[in-house]
DNA sequence: CTTTATTGGTTTCATAACGCAACTAAAGGA
DNA sequence: TCCTTTAGTTGCGTTATGAAACCAATAAAG
């Protein structure tokens, strides 16, 4: 059968992968962070087949995360780049290279460093923050499940 | 042909995506996260088959990121918990729940709050912060390559 | 003004993954 | 002994993926 869709279920974190979870569209959308633009550009970067790079991107532009700009005076030459609710995923970008600059390759063996140019030194570590902006335990969490109207 | 492995992308993202990036893999640890520990309850919580969440569970527990205990003093009961490496991927999926939050269902509406007992109050909007502590601007952020060695 | 290259795709087809349902295995209880 | 619960495995049809071939529009070359 088909593959399962999350539209269904009343949770952000299974309507964020309905849109960003599969196997391609973050690292597409990981490029673009990057500076990649054009469907070649994507194409070479990631290896992927044309067909694939094709339809995530039709999808990343249905779905408002990226637009396709004309900048054809000269042939045919499109651009893909973030809109401002794709630019808003950096956080989540930022927490999957955080664990896996930790947990797959280890502390200080990275492959990429992530540097702000103000003070030259790397992001920090992502944590989530209560609401007076401690750092928040697991054990003093509680999930709170709104009523459907 | 057989599905692209990102094993050979020397990158944080997707190593870590290679790993938890599947359709139903995060939904998993997201279920763990809210207590589900056996696995008829990620069964029934996640409404996946049975075959797709044996082979899961089995990739996750060969990945260190969930263990299987046995807790079957009668009959067959296993549970399955988060290791630390597990648990570490909070902050992955609080930004994924915080961007459908605010971009799926809008500041207000999403259907499920986490909320620290603490405060009583949601966490903060996790944030990718400089070394210094303050917010970061894209435009700031360098992305240097570390060699081969 | 015809030919060739470039860009950005679409089509085709083999194979792998998914989803459902049925079946199995191991232990406990009636 | 037979039934139930738990945790799977197996079989099979459908869908998605990946590679390569093909296509269309424009530009550049000759």
């Amino acid at each position: 059968m088909a593959r399962k869709r999350f539209d269904d279920m009343p949770c952000s974190i299974a309507q964020t992968l309905n849109l960003v979870g599969d196997w391609w569209t973050l690292l597409i959308i990981r490029d673009a962070f990057f500076g990649a633009r054009r469907f070649a550009e994507f194409e070479t970067r990631l290896g992927i087949a044309k067909n694939i790079l094709a339809n995530r991107l039709s999808q990343l532009v249905e779905n408002g995360i990226m637009q396709k700009v004309d900048i054809g005076q000269t042939g045919t030459h499109y651009a893909y780049e973030l809109t401002e609710k794709g630019r808003d995923l950096f956080p989540v970008l930022t927490a999957l290279r955080q664990w896996g600059d930790k947990w797959v390759y280890g502390e200080g063996c990275a492959p990429m460093d992530v540097i702000e140019r103000k003070s030259g030194r790397p992001l920090a570590r992502m944590v989530p923050l209560g609401a007076d902006g401690t750092p928040v335990a697991l054990e003093d969490l509680e999930i709170r499940l709104k009523e459907k109207s």
